[in-house]
DNA sequence: TAAGGGTTTGACCAAACGGTCAATCCGACG
DNA sequence: CGTCGGATTGACCGTTTGGTCAAACCCTTA
């Protein structure tokens, strides 16, 4: 399903440079909003020497959520069932607030996607990530069964940190509105924030 | 700048009818995904007529922006300074949960807004949102202040309060395919993880 | 009932859109 | 150097889109 690997290296470049501008365009556009031209500008290619990397603006997008999605997940799959619970957990939260500032065009690409009712994710993709979701959430469940972790229903702990943590990208234009000083300044505020907060939610009594 | 009030009953039938078309096709689709042929059917009227009560789409999608934003800001604003902080919180958490089970049109409509930076709010709209936000975080830091309310951060815990609680509306199709069950079991498994995890991390110690 | 104004619509337009194609360009390799 | 296959593009096409307009319709009221 996927494409296969690039031959030479204009084709490595070329399909980079589209990969990239798509990126853009397509998080600050949504699929919809985004243009064959617009995203042939960001690569700085002409319309049909897009279309002749890939054969349509879907497959465009298409390649751009496969190649990002290991990505995005990864810090999820990355809890250490070794270690402390609630450090652990906190651990993630702070990588994905980190992740919403450093990428803050994946957020809102996966945003988008989501909030339109995931039209272009394959079963095999949401069976993916259902089965890491469902993994993680097994591990909570065990450390809360041994009483290192406050009782909390593990899939919407997932959620809430999904949603406290990508806020911050996805809805930086509202953050920003009402949130005076700069990005360092928020993005700090809200590490101190949401630390506290999990740390209060998640520790048990 | 808001239209005036319909005169006769034809008006403010076909007016309403084009609203409610019109958020059924916003929220799904976004702004840029929206047509005018598809708001027209959905209202049940002809795209010519629709321009006949609305000069353009962006007036359709102001006037619906304008009619829904006090309702949907109505919650926070009902926050009792009189009440107890934490259980005034609470219920406003609960409130803001419900919002989204019977108003998930609504909160997509605003999600998607923002998503693509508030390119049709004006800066009349972010100042009354502002100042709403600032009153009630000023209330949140009084309370903090009197130790009545943990020691948290209110714009941030707004943020949150925003974030967990919108996520069953705006990604209810990630939420769907991750948790089993109907609608009613998520948003009661919702509902209680919110409410205990958001009571014990604001109650002092 | 006749008229007048508010209401409705089929037909149309210009621009933007995703996508095609034949022609051209260019760089690697014998 | 010549050539051959990959790379590039100007011109073009059919469709969709937001919006227009003149004609027709219909509801109210005198």
């Amino acid at each position: 399903m996927t494409a296969d690997k690039p031959k030479t290296r204009i084709q490595a470049k070329n399909q980079d440079a589209i990969l990239k501008g798509a990126l853009d365009v397509f998080a600050a556009e949504g699929f919809k909003g985004a243009t064959l031209d617009a995203i042939a500008e960001a690569a700085g290619l002409s319309k049909p020497n897009l279309l002749y990397y890939f054969p349509s603006k879907e497959a465009i997008y298409l390649a751009l959520i496969d190649t990002l999605l290991d990505a995005w997940l990864a810090p999820l799959s990355a809890i250490d069932p070794g270690g402390d619970p609630v450090e652990e957990i906190l651990a993630y939260v702070l990588r994905k607030l980190d992740m919403s500032r450093t990428m803050p065009r994946e957020s809102r690409l996966f945003a988008n996607e989501i909030l339109q009712g995931m039209p272009h994710i394959s079963a095999t993709i949401a069976g993916r990530l259902k089965v890491l979701v469902d993994d993680q959430a097994g591990l909570f469940e065990r450390w809360i069964a041994d009483g290192r972790l406050a009782p909390v229903e593990p899939h919407h702990l997932i959620f809430s940190i999904w949603a406290t943590t990508q806020h911050y990208a996805d809805f930086a234009s509202q953050v920003e509105a009402l949130v005076p000083g700069d990005e360092t300044a928020r993005f700090d505020g809200a590490r101190d924030f949401l630390d506290a907060f999990y740390r209060r939610a998640l520790t048990p009594s």
